[in-house]
RNA sequence: GGGCUUGUAGCUCAGCUGGUUAGAGCGCGCGCUUGAUAAGCGUGAGGUCGUAAGUUCAAAUCUUACCAGGCCCA
């Protein structure tokens, strides 16, 4: 090295190459770096500015479905917040305003249980605290939750007016919700009803589902014959029909009984065991498949066989009840139940309308009486003969007298047949551990198949026809929810609780038909709108009955209304609110987007409220996601310890991961995500950054001089241009199809395989050596900006974070954000089809010198493809296509040589690139210091004698120019 | 039990109305590079398309059953 002058010693030849520099990391750090983000935005008050640079472009409103204010996020919502993000920045980024107002859902169940549970642990009663208190620690609770979820979002990179949510508890949104109440009211579709429901004798309410435990007990089981007293077939005639229960304690409420469509047997009992309550010479009535294991219940030891008939031929026959005579003188009719199964029992239901689901739909179709026989704690009324006043359960959740006394009067009329035992589920309360009952009790309905007042059509007709004019996506979605409204019985929005809004109605103590009028139902909603819902528990009836009425005249109704119709009527007080709280919305919303799950329950609501008082759904578009699953497609529990929670992703790897995962999955289904799901997430986002990073770097101190027209460029720079407008292609239609899986998928692709693997690799020696100002090189910068600058909008609505920090890499700008930008409109001229298909010719004739290499270098012959000169033998038609194309160049090589020439014994090839073979050669000459190409000319120059002739040339005019 | 729905390489996804040896990206193995370097390039191995019948000249693609999942109901 003595020899060699130090300005060209090998140093100073690789301060001469310009290699890529950037001040954007490698890593993404996103952990630390996204919340630094955040607070730019938060300073830059980007949500405001990005509504005031679109207030005049069309609207697309997506309208948040609130989620449940009493917990931490799971991976669920930030998969639903995430994706309706997308939709929000990517319809922006198409030239839309994109308002979005969080919403959350505050009344209800879960959090009045969880403020019970504070009052129980502080050993009180909650019927002992007042209402209007408990309803204030409700609100409290709500409160807290809405403000740490607000924060998880945030987190997430959600854009949203966070300083402005909705919430269902405001005055406001109360004040709608009663009002949305009164409109079903007025046009005549809200009726009082009866339903029977699942009732605690303990804690003297019913309970919802979710509240329900089912476990094992030991129920006394009779078997009951009841005298046939009118029948079409003349053997029935001094027969008794033998029913079956486990609910001795129903007996009282009997007024039918239930056969099935299979065939029963009459028996004559011709001998009873020890114990048994039938009695010799009794003829009895049950089904064939079910006579043998009846009759041992019964202790019957011997019978005869009367007779064989058919479920059908018993229509028309009709019973007494056992206790005719004692104040129980109605008939009870036999009817086909459809419930009705050979599997246990007799093949007869005994059905109590008002103790039983089956029972109280067959009680409807029938119109059998529904008698109220139990009070709210568990007795008999006053008024049931017989046993008026005897208990059913006791208050500590024991069995009371009721069903021994109920046997003991069979016994005495001669009705029992038999009596066992059995072990069964039986629902309890969850929380008194008390066992329930069924007992059917006036509600509020909304009528499916009446027509409201003014209209033409039923709720139910209005609701189908709107399902139509849905867009639904994914397509699916369009069954479910129609099957559901196809098949749904009338709506039951009343609930026996506190925490709610009260349907705020009075019902007259004379006729038992709700007040309707306007003033009333004004002066209930001013209220309202004032102090929140509860005005209804804090002022006096007569403040809302006005003069016209007495107040001991009507009863208030303090049930409150279903959470769903709440929900439900969210549009109406956010998209249409009477105060214009949100002047940017309007309704109807053009999309709700939600899980699956809400076809039968947010979609279905609002379908509904909006159908019963604006004739139409509230909504354009209605997408909906799949749920998130662990990676064998388990749902998360936490007792098989796979749950992902969102806050674990962000700590680890980063919001933009997370959204990342989004875009991976078809949300269309289920999602799966765990450990495995997310290195992939890493290992793609990584890919990503990295190609911004390059191109950050390939672009340092690019200025406007140096930009080329597209018309200058070489023939792989337009190439890359049509790529480009490809892509753009493929991005908007992905927007519109709501696909963010395809359109990450094609953006990742074309960073992967047309960038890293072949532009960015070719390019490098053009990038790096030329001149600055070189044609060439100043081709390359010019089309590397224009693909930074797509990529990095392209991907602004998925890496939100990401995407920032590299545009303001490029464009330092003091309140510039790339959200306040569109995807780029690329010149129409860029498209060129006819080169597309060129250039994928040429590179598979490329693949095959790079197959070619790759066996030279398994050999050893070759390391870098630069030290190759292949020799590349082509029939004419492939010389045509190359002709003009710098194919060492292409392939990376020192040098290449062409031949039309037969290609030699053994030459490299691939069936699937015909007419293409290569030999490899070694590159001859020296290795240029500083592009390292291989070749003769090296040593030429006496100056630089380790250099090529471009790079000498470089490294002269560099050193003229410092001079 | 009912309604809707899913099952293609280790992972995430393409495969249109049935038609040549089932594709991509990632991951993995091997090699190269050390001037995108906790990066980059090349190359290779992975699938009897959940299982089994059936329709058809021909099925991942249509039908049925079964198996394993998911959401909603009962």
């Amino acid at each position: 090295m003595s020899d060699t002058p130090p300005s060209t010693s090998q140093a100073d030849y690789k301060n001469t190459v310009f290699l890529p520099k950037t001040d954007f990391p490698l890593r993404g750090e996103l952990p630390r770096r996204e919340p630094e983000i955040l607070a730019r935005w938060q300073g830059l008050n980007l949500y405001a500015r990005q509504r005031d640079a679109s207030k005049d472009k069309p609207k697309f409103i997506l309208h948040d479905g609130p989620p449940y204010a009493n917990g931490n996020i799971h991976i669920g919502h930030a998969l639903n917040k995430i994706l309706k993000d997308l939709v929000c920045r990517t319809q922006a980024m198409l030239g839309k305003d994109t308002p979005y107002i969080p919403g959350w859902d505050c009344h209800g169940l879960p959090i009045e249980w969880k403020v019970e549970e504070n009052y129980r642990n502080r050993g009180k009663n909650k019927d002992d605290v007042p209402v209007l208190l408990l309803r204030k620690e409700c609100r409290e609770f709500a409160q807290h939750w809405m403000r740490v979820q607000a924060e998880e979002f945030l987190r997430l990179g959600i854009g949203g007016d966070w300083s402005r949510p909705y919430s269902t508890m405001t005055p406001a949104a109360e004040a709608q919700i009663v009002r949305e109440i009164h409109k079903f009211a007025l046009n005549g579709l809200l009726y009082k009803g009866a339903k029977p429901v699942l009732w605690s004798v303990v804690e003297k309410t019913a309970l919802a589902d979710a509240e329900v435990e089912y476990h094992d007990v030991k129920s006394p089981t009779i078997y009951v014959g009841f005298p046939v007293v009118r029948t079409a077939h003349a053997a029935l005639a001094d027969a008794r029909v033998v029913i079956w229960t486990t609910t001795p304690w129903t007996m009282p409420g009997n007024r039918a009984i239930a056969w099935g469509k299979f065939p029963y047997v009459l028996v004559q009992v011709s001998e009873v065991g020890e114990g048994s309550s039938a009695m010799v010479g009794q003829k009895l009535l049950m089904a064939e498949a079910l006579k043998d294991s009846t009759l041992a219940a019964c202790k019957i030891t011997a019978h005869t066989v009367l007779e064989t008939l058919q479920g059908e031929q018993l229509q028309g026959t009709v019973c007494a009840h056992p206790w005719r005579g004692m104040g129980y003188d109605f008939d009870v009719p036999l009817l086909f139940g459809e419930h009705v199964t050979t599997e246990a029992g007799t093949g007869f239901v005994h059905i109590a309308p008002s103790h039983g689901e089956e029972d109280f739909a067959l009680g409807r179709t029938h119109g059998l009486e529904m008698p109220d026989n139990v009070t709210d704690d568990g007795l008999y009324q006053p008024w049931v003969p017989l046993f008026a006043g005897l208990q059913i359960y006791t208050q500590a959740g024991k069995p009371g007298d009721a069903n021994g006394a109920v046997i003991k009067t069979m016994i005495e009329v001669g009705a029992l047949v038999g009596k066992t035992n059995i072990t069964h589920a039986y629902p309890h309360s969850w929380r008194s551990k008390a066992p329930l009952i069924f007992r059917t009790t006036p509600q509020w309905f909304i009528a499916l198949d009446k027509t409201p007042a003014g209209g033409t059509k039923t709720l139910r007709q209005m609701a189908l026809q709107a399902i139509g004019e849905t867009r639904w996506v994914p397509g699916t979605g369009e069954n479910r929810i129609r099957g559901m409204i196809e098949s749904r019985p009338d709506w039951c929005i009343s609930r026996q609780r506190a925490w709610g809004v009260p349907i705020a109605l009075f019902v007259s103590r004379q006729t038992g038909e709700m007040l309707l009028d306007d003033k009333v139902f004004e002066r209930i909603a001013a209220a309202f709108e004032a102090d929140g819902a509860d005005a209804w528990y804090n002022r006096p009836a007569r403040e809302f009955l006005g003069d016209a009425y007495h107040h001991k005249d009507y009863e208030q109704v303090f049930d409150i209304v279903d959470v769903w119709f709440e929900s439900g009527s969210t549009h109406a007080f956010v998209l249409n609110d009477k105060a214009n709280t949100w002047p940017e919305l309007s309704w109807p919303a053009t999309m709700y987007l939600e899980g699956s799950d809400q076809h039968r329950g947010w979609f279905h609501s609002s379908l509904l409220e909006s159908c019963g008082t604006q004739g139409r759904a509230p909504y354009d578009v209605v997408l909906t996601h799949g749920f998130t699953l662990d990676e064998q497609g388990r749902k998360m529990s936490k007792s098989l310890g796979n749950t992902v929670a969102p806050q674990q992703v962000i700590d680890q790897f980063g919001a933009d991961i997370l959204r990342l995962w989004v875009c991976t999955a078809d949300y269309t289904e289920d999602l799966r995500i765990g450990p495995e799901i997310l290195k992939q997430t890493t290992d793609l986002y990584r890919r990503l950054r990295n190609t911004l990073r390059y191109l950050l770097g390939a672009l340092d101190g690019m200025t406007a001089a140096e930009r080329m027209p597209h018309t200058a460029m070489p023939e792989m720079e337009r190439w890359v241009l049509h790529r480009l407008s490809q892509v753009d292609q493929v991005v908007r239609q992905s927007v519109e199809a709501f696909d963010f899986t395809k359109m990450v998928t094609e953006i990742h692709n074309f960073c992967s395989t047309d960038l890293s693997a072949f532009y960015f690799d070719l390019r490098k020696d053009s990038l790096y050596c030329d001149a600055p100002m070189a044609d060439h090189r100043r081709a390359t910068r010019t089309v590397m900006e224009q693909v930074l600058e797509c990529l990095t909008l392209w991907l602004a609505p998925v890496l939100c974070f990401t995407a920032e920090e590299a545009w303001l890499h490029r464009h330092a700008g003091e309140h510039d954000s790339v959200h306040l930008h569109e995807f780029p409109t690329l010149p129409a001229a860029w498209r060129d089809d006819a080169l597309g298909e060129r250039w994928q010719k040429l590179r598979a004739v490329r693949s095959v010198v790079t197959g070619a290499l790759e066996v030279a270098r398994t050999e050893k012959k070759i390391g870098a493809s630069l030290q190759a000169a292949p020799v590349v033998y082509v029939n004419a038609e492939v010389a045509a296509l190359l002709k003009g194309v710098a194919m060492a160049e292409l392939c990376i090589t020192s040098s290449l040589t062409l031949s039309t020439d037969a290609p030699p014994e053994g030459a490299y090839h691939q069936p699937d690139v015909p007419h293409v073979a290569v030999v490899v050669a070694l590159a001859e000459g020296e290795k240029c210091e500083r592009c390292w190409q291989i070749l003769p000319e090296v040593g030429k120059n006496p100056t630089h004698v380790t250099l090529c002739h471009r790079c000498a040339d470089v490294v002269e005019n560099l050193s003229r120019a410092a001079a």
